[in-house]
DNA sequence: CTTTGCTGTTTATGGCGTACACGAAGTAGT
DNA sequence: ACTACTTCGTGTACGCCATAAACAGCAAAG
């Protein structure tokens, strides 16, 4: 009933949309499988996540895997959708900013528990209802704005590689120090061979000497801050769009699809003005 | 020569910083494999570059490669530094924002060319002397601002990240298109059994209805503008704090490492305003 | 001539995803 | 009750991957 060909994504569609199916006493499942799979990521890292270790984990072969997952990739779509039913989004009030600002923080924080998260790529991972529900409420907080939709979209989006970028150089660092148990600062510290040829680059030498990096910026708060000052930036321009007048009726001024700011509510308005101009 | 523990940093920096190697007329060389592996990746991805298909293009066994290169995590490195020596930095004139806009684009330019730059993960990267070169240039372009130190870095890092990022989604974009050999857009599009379940959404749902994805936004063109906006934001908080004159004598007031603004460019000044507002 | 060092090859180990054929156990139909 | 069919877990096998270790050919140095 679980079988189907691994590159069939309808059929991942089915496993990640289904909810409340039975879970049997014993013996394998898709639910036992994709939870001990997501110990594992969390452990381990995604790229140390084998179809194997996941058996041996829960005392199966390998093989037994692929009578509930198709393949490897469908698991770790369920694995994603799973983690973000542990954590629902939080009901935030507050202006647009503070919204989402509050659901940047909030991914931010799941992925410092299942690092793995940022590590997931591909472009055409279905998602699940949590996946949607996380999505959707991420919309939901420009959906006040005077942005345009596919603003709101391109907002959103950006926000979200944002916090995975950042997530990624968190993660790697981790597994780095965790793999070599040499910590960052160390490793760096040790690369005298380095440092030696970088003299002749004057910037960097001086933004050094200067202690650029004695005190780093909190990378997460600091590109945040940036990205939402920026989005602020084009809300504002956006909203005093929306407050012009209509010149000629002083009715409410639609935006333009184009984005070309429009003078004129209507081709009626813009007629009226054409004529007075012409006879007056 | 060129054999030494794959997990010792300082070889690597001699591999990359050592410069006009003499090329052996025949057989195999570092800068040859290099290259190889460039092509390699530039055809197939960074995780379809193999030793052994380094190998094969050039006509030698697997094994041969590891007289030359530690590993495939140096070999790495190497090319990193190879690409960014195709494209140097080009000199642009203009204002900090001008000029880290022109950066961006030159770093997305290249990651169009070598889609696999985005790809390597990893925080231990040891950088040649292109890679140095690019990020000192990066970090000139903001030297000229009134931003602190640590926020000209952390303003570059993120745009970096923020390129990547980018990058990344086109790559993982194609690379599925070339493998599957369906479209994007086709393939989003035949997912019915997706989209049936998404009325539920409302913020989706109204965004979809009007319109957010049929002209969506250039994710790299919108993305840099909110980013450098808001920069901008922080450039000119700074510009202001730094055109304040002591209240005392007008001269110039110097920022305080700690970031709290100051009143009085000295301590001297500092005594001088009390003893005035007590005598006063 | 022998020694040493560089280069490329061969062989082998251990990891990975997963296709395929099989056996055991349960279920439905007669 | 007996058969036919499905479900689930297993064992084996293939083809990929990185790389360790021992070895062979060759040149220059002693």
């Amino acid at each position: 009933m679980a079988r189907g060909r691994a590159d069939d994504p309808d059929h991942g569609v089915e496993l990640l949309w289904r909810a409340g199916d039975r879970e049997p006493r014993q013996g394998l499942s898709l639910p036992r499988i994709v939870r001990a799979a997501v110990e594992l990521a969390d452990d381990e890292g995604l790229a140390g996540l084998s179809m194997r270790k996941v058996a041996d984990r829960l005392g199966f072969t390998t093989m037994s895997l692929y009578r509930h997952v198709p393949g490897r990739g469908q698991l770790v779509d369920l694995m994603l959708d799973e983690v973000l039913g542990e954590h629902p989004q939080p009901m935030e009030t507050g202006g647009w900013r503070a919204r989402l600002e509050a659901v940047a923080r909030h991914a931010w924080e799941i992925r410092k528990r299942h690092p793995w998260l940022a590590e997931v790529r591909g472009s055409r991972h279905v998602p699940g209802p949590n996946a949607v529900a996380h999505y959707d409420y991420m919309l939901s907080t420009l959906a006040g704005t005077a942005l345009r939709p596919s603003e709101v979209i391109a907002v959103v989006g950006m926000v979200g590689r944002f916090v995975d970028a950042e997530a990624l150089v968190l993660v790697e660092t981790r597994r780095e120090e965790r793999r070599s148990g040499v910590s960052e600062e160390e490793w760096w510290g040790s690369r005298d061979s380095l440092y030696e040829r970088l003299d002749r680059y004057p910037t960097l030498s001086h933004l050094w000497t200067a202690g650029g990096w004695d005190h780093p910026e909190d990378s997460f708060d600091f590109g945040l801050r940036r990205l939402l000052d920026g989005v602020e930036v084009l809300v504002r321009k956006r909203d005093e769009i929306r407050d012009e007048k209509c010149a000629e009726c002083g009715g409410p001024l639609e935006p333009a699809p184009s984005g070309r700011p429009r003078v004129y509510c209507s081709r009626a308005c813009q007629q009226r003005a054409y004529r007075r101009r012409r006879n007056g």
